[in-house]
DNA sequence: CATGCCGAGTTAACGACATTCGTTTGACAC
DNA sequence: GTGTCAAACGAATGTCGTTAACTCGGCATG
């Protein structure tokens, strides 16, 4: 979507340093272009190249707040060398966006266990984690959508490499789960099911609010407070009829 | 995303009546394609051709379960016309896709309704319309990913149409919560943050299974009797702490 | 009955896109 | 010096959304 608005082609941010004249040549498409070209990496390290497209989407996807900006042009001018070139060292723009996001994930874990490590009562320790979690997607809301709210397009490597770091993740809430239970204060449910409930339902908080901005939303730690307080009080509440309970 | 993967071109099934010679001709782009051409609408009916594109775009969609798959040309394609065509009807793709989602939305609202009828009590009703809505969403996925899923692109009166048909939605929720506050099933919380709340908490569900559907997730109205169970209890239980409840 | 209008389309083109193929460059080992 | 090979380039392919200019043919009007 957001068809026909295309990546702003940033010019090369790179630094060529012997050359006295600038470089003014065609593009690969037939225009005139001054475009600094980076230079050329060293017999070894090819994977300075790999580094400097990735901190380049990372910094379009944050700029303009769209992966539709991160085109594979745009990565290329930007960092000073040609589209192709990046297929050297990404298999396609999927898995380079993907890796650009699946870094900034590991942010986020660290940012909800800082959080978490902050409160003292398991209970607490639950709900700071989710609002950290809110907090943080919100705060980077694209790579929130491309991680989360997107169809998975992912080879099965990416896939595991994305389990790999989320189920660190995961295990962390199962962890305060498993705590809450310990403590007495979630009935006699599922540690497992739990978790996942309160990832549901924190997702359900932050990515709503990330499609549709114009939706008047109360002030998003309130929303999270009264939406994890009554669930987690909800488990340790007696259940109206006699239903059996979940595994 | 899902890069390089294009729309299939699909042949017309639109019928062309008195010509006795199969309509050989080369498309826009110089190949020889036998595109069976729609007949041109009378003088009047110029909306004839907007129905048809619609039930084209509507069809791929659900198809190929990727927006992708609905290229203008492949829709002109299967409508007979050529792409050009199109935007006599529609401002742009993006509009055409979301008219295609909206009208489907209509039928979420009709659904959940219809589920909401079946029951008796509020708290049935309010579980009745969560699973229906999940439901709904699980079984038009990609529908559920443009409408729910997507940065907002949308023009002010997109914006407007849309938010006149989900507020039709919404505000049979906020009335099924009324009904719940009116048989004390909510504490003394207030109706329109309850209603939010089990929007948020619905579309969690939903829209996860929707991003991540190989993730090992228990089966679905499980998942939704247990977190709108707890949740909907909770409303009933005390605040552990003297906190301020929410206006 | 001729004629001109105009709604409903088509043809052709533009500029963007991701990706691939074949070639060139240039730093290092020998 | 010279050959090798990783690293990068140049050109091209086929897709995409979208626009501008043109054409066709039925209808109202003279």
């Amino acid at each position: 979507m957001s068809m026909t608005q295309y990546a702003p082609i940033e010019h090369s941010t790179a630094q060529h340093s012997s050359a006295t004249v600038v470089p003014l040549r065609k593009d690969a498409y037939g225009r005139l272009v001054a475009v600094p070209r980076r230079e050329r990496a060293r017999r070894g390290d090819g994977d300075r190249l790999r580094e400097e497209i990735l901190e380049a989407a990372e910094y379009l996807l944050a700029r303009y707040g769209h992966d539709d900006a991160v085109s594979i042009r745009a990565v290329a001018n930007r960092v000073g060398c040609t589209p192709p070139a990046i297929y050297l060292h990404f298999e396609d723009k999927t898995q380079l966006l993907f890796e650009v996001c699946a870094r900034r994930f590991n942010e986020l874990t660290a940012a909800v266990d800082l959080a978490v490590e902050s409160e003292s009562d398991p209970l607490s320790k639950l709900m700071a984690g989710s609002k950290a979690y809110i907090a943080f997607g919100l705060a980077n809301p694209e790579h929130y959508r491309i991680l989360f709210m997107q169809k998975p397009i992912l080879t099965p490597e990416q896939w595991r490499g994305l389990r790999a770091s989320s189920t660190a993740g995961f295990n962390g809430l199962e962890q305060r789960c498993q705590a809450l239970q310990t403590a007495g204060l979630m009935g006699n449910h599922n540690p497992t099911t739990v978790a996942i409930a309160v990832w549901q339902l924190s997702h359900g908080v932050v990515s709503l609010m990330i499609a549709k901005p114009s939706w008047g939303w109360n002030e998003v730690d309130d929303t999270t407070e009264h939406l994890m307080g009554a669930y987690l009080r909800g488990l340790n509440a007696e259940v109206p009829s006699g239903r059996v309970q979940e595994p």
